[in-house]
DNA sequence: AAAGAAAGCAACCGCTCCCGG
DNA sequence: TCCGGGAGCGGTTGCTTTCTT
């Protein structure tokens, strides 16, 4: 972005006939009186219709991240930082679904201010004491997990040998470990307390959490140097383990389904949700009914239901 | 006060999905 | 069923602002 146009050859032509940068008040004020003249429609159209030349890309990115008349702008209130990093800790970088529980937040916004000052605060935390639980603020904790998960999962996965396109998908990429009671290590949340049970969280996010199971030793409740030094045969056999703990086909933990794109990873939570037993894998949470349901139906993952069944736990809501 | 570093943020890029022809 | 175009998403870049030395 914001590089300086340059002309090479026939096939940019088209590209340089928009502008590009940032936007100036002019450009701004000719689609907003568009947009509140004519509503939304097709991006291009709009772009032309409005006298920008921009392309439709670019306008609906400014419309839907500075424009919009229903935006919020300023700081983050603690809620809804405490809502970001929940979410996150659940469904991985979905900045659009999170950003949809955020009334007045883009998931831009919501993108930059977790990459930038969350994250940031995350390895502060870390580094300073990377297992100490009694950490200032609790919610880093959890995301510890998930974070180091999220950054490890490339070395784990070429440690593994495995197909490297199942390493590009962020939505694969979530932090809890899907083990089961056992070996789920509720030390690295202790912000979730008996309202809150482990139990619950394993089994809440057993039913998406089929595609970090590729990353060998992910869970087990492993300290991250311990999985950084695992080598092969340890993987493996943190591997069946797994396999064992979820009711897994040998087949598909050995050969994962590609988890690359979103309807992969939806489409493989739906055939297996058939292995699980819902309510062994459950626990507790087969109370909070929804998202069992959801499940057991095969239903794709209902982040909406999901967050009903999540308010009930004073914490976040 | 100046320079360099860090943080914040807007916007682009590349990819995938979806839908209509 | 295939193909192309539009929309949407997440990752990344790089400019601007703020902080630190």
């Amino acid at each position: 972005m914001r590089k300086p146009e340059v002309v090479l050859g026939k096939e940019n032509v088209e590209k340089n006939k928009y502008r590009k940068g940032l936007w100036s008040p002019e450009e701004d004020e000719k689609l907003m009186r568009y947009m509140l003249n004519n509503g939304q429609g097709c991006w291009s159209d709009i772009a032309r219709n409005a006298g920008l030349q921009r392309c439709g890309k670019s306008c609906r990115l400014r419309w839907i991240n500075y424009l919009r008349p229903d935006l919020k702008r300023g700081a983050f209130s603690p809620q809804e930082e405490e809502l970001i990093v929940h979410l996150h800790s659940l469904i991985g970088n979905r900045w659009s679904q999170i950003a949809s529980r955020l009334p007045g937040r883009t998931d831009n916004e919501i993108k930059n201010f977790w990459n930038s000052t969350l994250k940031k605060r995350l390895k502060n935390n870390l580094s300073s004491s990377p297992y100490n639980h009694e950490s200032s603020d609790p919610r880093l904790d959890m995301m510890f997990g998930g974070i180091m998960a999220t950054q490890e999962h490339d070395i784990m996965s070429m440690n593994m040998s495995m197909d490297s396109s199942s390493t590009s998908s962020s939505s694969s990429q979530l932090p809890f470990s899907a083990t089961g009671h056992n070996s789920f290590d509720s030390s690295s949340m202790p912000f979730l307390d008996n309202n809150f049970e482990m139990a619950s969280v394993a089994g809440a996010t057993n039913g998406f959490l089929q595609a970090p199971l590729t990353d060998m030793g992910m869970g087990m409740g492993m300290r991250m140097e311990e999985r950084f030094s695992y080598g092969n045969l340890e993987a493996q056999r943190s591997m069946e383990l797994e396999r064992d703990v979820l009711c897994l086909p040998h087949e598909e933990m050995m050969n994962p389904p590609l988890m690359n794109n979103r309807s992969n990873f939806d489409q493989y939570l739906g055939t297996n949700e058939q292995n699980m037993n819902v309510e062994e894998m459950f626990g507790d949470m087969g109370s909070h009914g929804q998202l069992q349901e959801s499940l057991k139906m095969g239903n794709e993952w209902d982040l909406e239901s999901f967050m009903q069944d999540m308010s009930s736990f004073p914490h976040f809501l």
